[in-house]
DNA sequence: TGTACATCAGTGAACGCGCGTTCACTGATGTAC
DNA sequence: TGTACATCAGTGAACGCGCGTTCACTGATGTAC
């Protein structure tokens, strides 16, 4: 274990600039998170020292380590968010609903491949918090809704109104599949896994039925 | 936090029975996981604690903390097999291939919801020991090998010899949606689950094409 | 049958470490007059 | 334009805690003679 991250130093924030210090003990938990591959490594002391402040000086900011780690993974979801959004803004209108299904589950799995550790925090049982992927619907104040959202809508492409619930219950088991792969895929990587895009495009064929 | 277990008294095992220690040790470590629900709770002194030894008893059967945890996943996986088979057996020869694997998926899932902090932790990225599920032929000497075997004969069941590959190949993307299933109900139990077996039952049915 | 002794299955005290948390404080920065 | 002062954004020292790990030890149990 390197110790070089003791010395680092800061220049304190002026007036008023106080919450960029938040910020930063949001991204130097981050950081933490993804390179030592360990929740545990999220401590408040450990924390301060990446940032290069002194431990007390968290508490103007979080009232626990909790706390940082519910704001990691709030950043995480809208970085999901935000990354199967734009594979669906990179798909464009002319692209049929398969396309953009694929698309959308594609960049879902490459974001819990790229931070394996985040999407494992992500999906851990928290004690605090709104629970994750709450609800079905777009329910912006619940974690991963909007993300869930998306999904259904590029299941429920080319549906029929009346078959939302349909949507939903693809979207759902769809969901399910994809997670449970991205988990084993990071928690199992010694298993013969065949090529990854050829295990996902199975999965959508499979779960989500044609509407021709 | 209770400290009832301070006090608990254990007789000094006689010569020849040292061994006993060490089940004590899974068995309390196994408790301390499934009770506490965290993975941090197995420590080497708590476990002592639990077990009603000093702490430096417990070097005498583990070197570190870490082959305690792997011994708790050991010990889940022959579980989960003998899970697995025995719902097999309970289905006895009479029963449909359909029926039969259905039985199967059902006790895996079982097994994960009643122990789902076991669960988890079999599907931890450990630092040690054999990675779980690694190989898809009966591979005993690898943790979860057995069962994975289990379920791909009974995805197999009537499929021609020639399908072997197949039925690997459905396996996995069952396995794969199974365990999505049984990491989000534990993770997300505030999301609007189906009925658990309606759940399961549309994922077998999509993910395993019927062989008529 | 008795007894010295090796060994087994642990104990008890001690250590250094990193952690969360508290407390009084400090020094730069703006603001009122 | 100058200056006293409040406030902001942290610091530095200290505490008690549980942890992993070490070391010398102890007392019951079996065995050799």
């Amino acid at each position: 274990v390197v110790k070089v991250s003791r010395t680092r130093r800061r220049t304190q924030n002026r007036r008023g600039e106080g919450e960029k210090l938040r910020g930063d003990i949001v991204a130097a938990a981050t950081e933490l998170l993804e390179e030592t591959g360990s929740e545990d490594a999220i401590t408040l002391r450990g924390v301060a020292r990446q940032v290069g402040i002194t431990a007390p000086s968290v508490y103007g900011h979080f009232d626990n380590v909790d706390a940082i780690v519910m704001a990691v993974v709030g950043d995480a979801f809208e970085e999901l968010e935000v990354a199967l959004a734009d594979a669906l803004d990179d798909q464009g209108d002319t692209s049929s609903a398969e396309a953009r299904l694929r698309a959308v589950c594609r960049a879902y799995l490459d974001f819990a491949r790229e931070s394996p550790q985040r999407y494992r925090v992500m999906f851990r049982r928290h004690r605090t918090g709104p629970n994750a992927m709450s609800a079905p619907r777009p329910a912006p104040d619940l974690l991963g809704g909007r993300a869930f959202g998306l999904l259904v809508d590029a299941v429920g492409g080319s549906a029929d109104p009346g078959g939302l619930g349909h949507a939903v219950t693809d979207a759902t088991v769809l969901w399910v599949a994809i997670h449970g792969y991205a988990s084993l895929l990071d928690a199992v990587p010694a298993f013969p896994w065949p090529e990854p895009d050829d295990l996902l495009d199975t999965l959508i064929q499979r779960l989500v039925p044609r509407r021709t």
